[in-house]
DNA sequence: GTCTATATTCCGATAGAC
DNA sequence: GTCTATCGGAATATAGAC
């Protein structure tokens, strides 16, 4: 059971990545340096290359650990058959509660897709367009249901509308992350005129 | 009318703000370096320092002269007096025109934030705030007309709706900022449930 | 697996010549 | 007002001892 001081392989790697997500969420990948980091774990800055090849190696397998993640939790969490309001109603409220779970996540997955070298940034993009198209295919797949003129552009709203909550949420705040979700819901039936959201009136 | 060689002060300054704003836009702040800026501006890295006291003030005066301009611009293009439903509609499509026509700016006046030291934050965060406002005083002052049941989460909802269009809009690409701005005044509209959009139903 | 030490490059900012 | 030169420090990444 013993350790002998100064090998942690099993612990050191993960404490790795949370530490560098913590870091560049605060402060952007650019702002911190792997000495930051390493110090941030309670080890020295060479430690750190038993573990990551370079940092921007540390930066990209976080973001792709993150968006595959997403979309396996969005691919286990969303009915396919599910009638059109449902299924709009179902991704709104994985998309905050997800992302409300992964706030340091999902901001450095934006926030540093500059930082990424080129091949880097192709793979994050071409996982982030996935992630849109399934909510362009619930639209796109409603149309009879819902009144949209323009599938891509309601995506793009959308999306843009529900991932903003990561930036003001606060679990101290007066909302709980249901409450916001109700409200979005909400607003989101209203921007694509769900005729459930209508017949009430 | 002959010019000293190495001497150029009207037009350098401006110059060293164009280069900063396009190189912060592009790679970060904490990623440029005053020495690409000097390039870019054409001269040498310590020539900076006879406009610029630090890179932070850089950084700063961009944001801060944003967060100003807009403010002036909303307050010039912005009707008062208008009904509810046509205040509504004036603020994207003032919000969206503005924000397109200045995508660098916008996109480091909220990316950065991190990069600010703590009393260049607080102003720029008190600017945001008080242009936010005049969008929560539309929400407010038309609640005999619009459907919203949370002011304040309704101006979140519709700011990262808006702005969230600097992120995908292409001048190369198949809407105009115009037609952009007509779909986005409808869907905000249907978030409220303005009266003027269900009438027709 | 972690340490110390270091190679190499670059950083922000300043000083003084012109 | 811009230049060259430089100060003092910090960056990424590597080498070799333990």
């Amino acid at each position: 059971m013993a350790r002998k001081t100064g090998s942690h392989s099993e612990i050191t790697g993960p404490r790795i990545q949370d530490a560098a997500l913590k870091l560049f969420a605060r402060h952007g990948y650019a702002a911190v340096s792997m000495r930051q980091i390493a110090a941030e774990v309670g080890v020295q800055a060479g430690a750190l290359y038993n573990y990551v090849p370079h940092k921007q190696a540390l930066l990209f397998e976080l973001m792709r650990g993150h968006m595959v993640a997403l979309l396996d939790a969005a691919d286990a969490a969303l009915e396919p058959a599910a009638r059109p309001d449902a299924a709009l109603e179902g991704f709104v409220r994985f998309h905050i509660g997800y992302h409300l779970g992964r706030v340091d996540l999902v901001f450095i997955s934006y926030m540093e897709l500059r930082a990424l070298e080129p091949e880097n940034f192709s793979v994050i993009e071409a996982l982030r367009g996935r992630y849109e198209d399934r909510l362009e295919a619930i639209l796109s797949d409603g149309k009879d249901v819902f009144d949209v003129k323009d599938t891509k552009l309601a995506t793009l709203a959308l999306i843009a509308m529900l991932t903003g909550v990561t930036n003001w949420f606060r679990e101290s705040g007066r909302l709980s992350p249901e409450g916001v979700a109700d409200s979005y819901v909400e607003m989101a039936r209203r921007m694509v005129r769900s005729k459930e959201v209508l017949k009430p009136r």
